[in-house]
DNA sequence: CGAGCAGTTGATTTTTATCAAGTAGCGTGG
DNA sequence: CCACGCTACTTGATAAAAATCAACTGCTCG
């Protein structure tokens, strides 16, 4: 399992590289760091394909033969008890990667939340690649320890944080996650639904709801609809993130 | 940040190499990958270190210029918030490399709990000798992996699991995690303490105690001392890491 | 226009945290 | 060797946070 994300360093690179490319592979963050010829041998693997809202990129379970780059849309990446109950992992955006897996099988599912585009790589291809293009290896090793730090800090949040913080850091962190779309400073796009939410950051819906409604009255945040809103007052949304109530 | 831990297929490999070798560099896990004269380099480049229980290996924040190859004993790998509450993200034991991050700060902490050995390598020397030995790179990418695998897992279980079920997939998992020590199958050693359970599992201690306490009478588990206990029925103790009352 | 979701809000229950005593093990010093 | 005191742990009573149950609202799309 391996979603790679955006590094704020990277952006601007990546927002040209994907204007360029019909394909898309180009999209992926680590290409910067690849020489003309490497990144040609990329695109030759690249495989187009979309994906409707709910539909499936991998299932948990199934044997791990593909990669993704994400090149535009949204994906949850969840995984299931046997009873239903549902931790979503990671919310991929334009540019991640997702599904480099240690073991012969994927370790959790993945689906597209709003209509998503991607490059799906064959395993066995592109790993050939990977082999013979160190610059490419270490991009994607820098991005896996990216990801490492990423997750500690949601173990943090799901361990530690109250509801309200959980929020708090959400909203904070989430804009972040979607580098390669160009929104206005403190404004929020949530593709995803409550449930979603609610899923990600270990809560129900109805608080989820509750500590939104709570932000909105207090005049920290502003529904703009839905699914967008503002952010206020950005410095007291991160007091709230630890706990300075 | 990046905590390599061992992987079941190269236990066996992981005890000889250890055993024949004064420093402890060889008791990392990846040398199994390793041309005898990388083996070489890597020893040369390892100090050996001895830390006492409490006493810290890094500090969240500091200058990330160390990493670390533990070779005897146990640490505990965490995060603060402000306020005072942890989050342990991970035990680290025999065999379990520390330090890699992406950044120029460690994003965590780390402890001793044991007296507890390790090899230290400057990440300067090491990073130079990683970027000419593809096999090591190759090698620490897939622990990452693997680690990041392990990270979701704990996600699902801080995010969705009840006390009960973290307690039960704590007790099945953590001999997985110490795979150099050798101890018959049932047996499960608790070099931490019940706080850091709670911290680990997201709970309090009182929690972990009554959770715990269940178990012995209902007979699943027998308590051999504090810090040592039997799985009675490991079977029953499966069925309640996921919610089979 | 109406059906059906998705979301909000309210009442109540449940789980876990918090607060408060105990108890057990262990090292120290008498 | 035992008493002491410390610390870690356990157990019990109560409180708080979040889940659950239950309406209800409002939006979207046939």
């Amino acid at each position: 399992m391996l979603e790679l994300r955006s590094l704020p360093a990277t952006c601007a690179t990546r927002r040209s590289e994907s204007a360029c490319t019909g394909c898309g592979a180009r999209a992926f963050s680590v290409c910067g760091a690849l020489e003309p010829a490497d990144l040609a041998r990329l695109d030759a693997l690249a495989h187009k394909a979309a994906f409707a809202p709910g539909e499936a990129l991998m299932r948990e379970g199934e044997t791990a033969d593909a990669m993704f780059n994400i090149t535009s849309g949204s994906v949850r990446v969840y995984k299931l008890l046997p009873d239903g109950r549902r931790q979503i992992t990671g919310f991929l955006f334009a540019g991640d990667f997702l599904g480099l897996v240690s073991g012969a099988r994927y370790g959790f599912s993945a689906e597209a939340i709003e209509p998503t585009t991607a490059c799906r790589f064959r395993k066995t291809e592109y790993q050939a690649l990977v082999r013979d293009c160190p610059a490419l290896e270490r991009a994607l090793f820098e991005r896996a320890t990216h990801e490492l730090a990423a997750a500690q800090n949601q173990l943090l949040l799901l361990g530690r944080k109250t509801a309200q913080e959980r929020i708090a850091s959400f909203l904070l962190d989430l804009p972040a996650h979607d580098p390669m779309r160009e929104t206005p400073a403190g404004h929020v796009r949530l593709p995803m639904t409550r449930t979603e939410i609610a899923d990600y950051l270990g809560l129900t819906i109805e608080t989820v709801s509750r500590a939104l409604t709570k932000l909105k009255t207090t005049g920290v945040i502003r529904l703009l609809s839905l699914n967008e809103l503002r952010i206020e007052q950005p410095e007291r949304l991160r007091a709230l993130t630890e706990g300075d109530a």
